[in-house]
DNA sequence: TATGAATGAGCCTTCATTCAT
DNA sequence: AATGAATGAAGGCTCATTCAT
């Protein structure tokens, strides 16, 4: 399975690598969320981060790193936050709905952070995509096994070869509601959303 | 209702202007594709249309510009395919599900264009991005009719402020055939994709 | 045989290339001679030549393009001069006396150029370096010639294989002129040195 | 008569200094030898002589110091094996052969840091090249002295002001046998090239 | 109208040097 | 004495935009 990416740094020290990042993530991802990624200059971000631009270059080897470490981040709290929140209790399908329901809260939680994630992650050099997609692989393993035991309990009908599928539509629906905002959020309540969107997904496959 | 943007030129003749923006978001689309809107230069963009750097600048008044007019391109090119492929006969449930098939066609046929769209309009002014959102809205409001039409006919069963949200849906799942054609056309031809789609769109709500 | 390396180029005007390429390689001498290659910024050439930074690289791809430029304008200088004073009359042996005598006179009168160039010409790319060593080749050629002739008419007495190396002693006195000028000026003019060195490279081959 | 530069250092301990220096150098030198002064970073040097950065700094005061302390190694180096190969016996021009035979050996021997001094100087600073000169012209002397006893002895006609410039000559044909490698090797061994430079030098002089 | 040379602000990145530990 | 993280000035280069021809 592919692991993470291996971005260059010139420190030693594994902690402070880790801290140092996470401030840049973060302040990187308020300012891509503002500008996007290309219209951020790693001055900004260092800046943001809180050191100088010399600093930052010793924790990263170039701009697009910086992106990855940001999508990276991300989609592990994105699922860190997922699987916190499945149960191992109640039927199946009533644990896929939860599974949905907890998802979408997320992404309404993190809902700038999704958002920048979706847009930007075709700046990211071929190498690193691979990664990137990968983790969205991984996101959608989790509601998959959740939709074959559904199938094995007998309480969802669903070919074989669509559960890959309806595990996109959640994964879609739940990015919709951040990249529609301007439409959805007008007329619909995050419950409401998710309600329908529960229905449509699972109503008609009872 | 919001008209086009007024793109600023220093030319007169407005059969001119037509052509040579015609010829300079052709060239434009081709390379964004490759690259990116902040990856292509105004420069590339005025060779792979025939003419200078200088010309360019003579029919547009900044880069952003062009983005807008290919923006605006892509959604005329699809809007005015799929109003020509909406049938008058025929049952409203047939209507919708012929609308649906069109149009997911057409998303796959543009495929290259509709992606560049809904990964770069991000980079659009804001203004400007209101424009482009406003024909998301009028692409929106075809299925919607017809949506209603279903429902009037008694042919569907959505409630009235969930109409807008089934067309939402419809136009999303079109597009996530182009964002996700990475996981999903391994798996799946577009005939396929269309059906399945289909049914989870309309047979809970029959 | 090697032609010039190609520098690339944003202009198309062949005229305005080579005025602009003349005025950047002045400037360029004129800095190098004071501060080397490295310690040169490609601002301050532009600066030097009279325009702006992005002119500049209008002309050339990179920096060291410029080093190439004045290492081949400067070899092309030194030849010119040494060919318009190579004579056609007197015996061989006169003959290569003259060229030596104004060999070192324009290698005098081009000290600085001159020192720059063998000081710096480490600092270019591989390719280029051996266009510019076939430079140094060419200019030793010239001396073989006139050497061959002088051994052919039995007024000189050097073996086939020395030719070479005979010439490149006369090249190498000649630089030798300009890179130990901290010592050798003090004590001798160039008329003495000239004919010192004249003597010592010819008399015992008589 | 001018000394030795004085490099600065925290450190106290004269025998660290001059153990830590020598890591140094000899990591310079190789290093230098591959890029060049320029192109050569502080920290590699650091880590090619198997210490931290901080402790380079200990030992110099910048970086250009370790170019000096290379310079003056690199010379140091020469002489000695020099001054050792110097003979006491046989008759004046035979120790003045013999000389310049040893000469042109340690030249090719220590070949990679003889062409790395002679490219690198200029980059000292003003008064550290002074110090070097310095050198220079010992080397000089050395061989100065052992003409001017030819010259007693009569077995070499040169004029008073003329054993300078005799000497220079040597010392710069050694040099030649390194910074044109790349035509005379080809061409000639080592004992070819040192018997016709020998010839050369003393032929018509006798 | 069309051209393309000129401009310079601004970007990413490097690296000599410092200093707290 | 030794370490190595932090700094930021400075460098090479790009590219959107302008304007004289």
């Amino acid at each position: 399975m592919l692991r993470n990416k291996k971005v260059p740094s010139m420190v030693k020290d594994p902690q402070l690598i880790k801290v140092r990042r996470a401030q840049m993530v973060k302040g990187a991802v308020r300012l891509f969320i503002d500008k996007g990624f290309h219209r951020t200059t790693t001055r900004e971000i260092a800046k943001e981060a809180g050191f100088s631009i010399g600093t930052l270059y010793e924790y990263i080897g170039a701009k697009e790193d910086i992106l990855y470490l940001v999508c990276d981040d991300i989609y592990l709290e994105v699922s860190k936050r997922l699987k916190k929140q499945l149960s191992k209790e109640g039927s199946a399908l009533e644990r896929l709905k939860l599974a949905i329901h907890s998802y979408f809260q997320i992404v309404d939680d993190m809902s700038d952070e999704v958002l920048v994630m979706y847009q930007e992650v075709k700046a990211l050099p071929k190498e690193s995509l691979q990664y990137v997609l990968q983790k969205e692989k991984e996101m959608a393993s989790i509601l998959e096994e959740i939709i074959r035991e559904c199938v094995e309990a007998n309480e969802l009908n669903v070919k074989g070869d669509e559960v890959n599928l309806l595990a996109h539509n959640i994964l879609v629906q739940g990015q919709m509601w951040t990249f529609r905002r301007w439409a959805l959020r007008k007329q619909y309540t995050l419950e409401q959303y998710i309600d329908w969107q529960t229905d449509l997904l699972l109503k008609g496959k009872g």
